[in-house]
DNA sequence: GCGATCTTAGGTTTACAACCTAAGATAAAA
DNA sequence: TTTTATCTTAGGTTGTAAACCTAAGATCGC
């Protein structure tokens, strides 16, 4: 039960547009690239992916790059999981076995409750140091 | 972010188990593999695990066979994934990039959460029908 | 038209999931 | 004590997917 190197990254360059959010800039790959320590040429990949799925967008030519399609805080962990990995959790729905059909429940409970997680986690909320909402510093 | 088919099969076999457990019989790997068809050669291995885990006794010799090492709810969903897997989550440690430290705290957090979640899922529920509970049949 | 960007379609490499094989260790039963 | 049924352990195999790279094309501002 593992979050990919590729959600990892897409959380990452994500938190950056964030961060430009408004701004009126649409930084290039390499840029996010090298501020976010990723891999150009993967990185195409995933913003790809995030494109897609409509939670960035992006220009060509000179002058182009890419921005959030949203405001930070209206882009959740679970629409990021779901843009790369096509969905939130992964399991076998083949109902085998004499414990096969209620595992097959239980998997989808599971989901439900890690959705409800999920969807409580934005932008806002990878930009923001752990140290905000505290009385000291 | 997917539960493998091994901890599938362990949560197959395990249930199955709890339905034996308290009665005295050691049901053996042939047995178990049949009744919730897992590949037997592959089940050694994931018994092995959760031997090794503490969460099952073994028997070797004629009337052999394995058996619960604790009662049906007292084994939870993460208890097996943790037997099987090493962990409840896996993701990126590294602090790299201008957002990898916030997520990686995120992701401990979530981790956090994912447990007291699966803490919260027993063989117990695993054995007992969707139905059950409810008022009617 | 030129050059900077995104877009798309491939390829590579390494690791791991999901199995199988087979020789040993143990203990009950004959 | 020999046999036989089980578990134990250490390896091997095979296919797929993660995590990259390469390179040719499509746009668009200048």
């Amino acid at each position: 039960m593992k979050v990919s190197l590729k959600v990892e990254y897409a959380c990452r360059v994500l938190a950056q547009l964030a961060r430009h959010n408004g701004s009126g800039e649409w930084p290039h790959i390499e840029a996010l690239a090298t501020q976010e320590e990723i891999p150009a040429n993967y990185l195409v990949q995933i913003l790809n992916d995030l494109r897609n799925s409509g939670l960035i967008q992006s220009r060509r030519g000179k002058q182009g790059g890419y921005a959030l399609a949203r405001e930070n805080d209206q882009v959740t962990l679970c629409d990021i999981i779901c843009a790369i990995d096509g969905g939130l959790l992964e399991f076998n729905t083949e109902v085998k076995g004499q414990s096969g059909a209620r595992l097959v429940e239980l998997w989808a409970q599971v989901t439900a409750e890690l959705e409800k997680m999920t969807r409580g986690i934005t932008l806002e909320d990878m930009i923001t140091s752990s140290h905000e909402g505290m009385y000291f510093i």
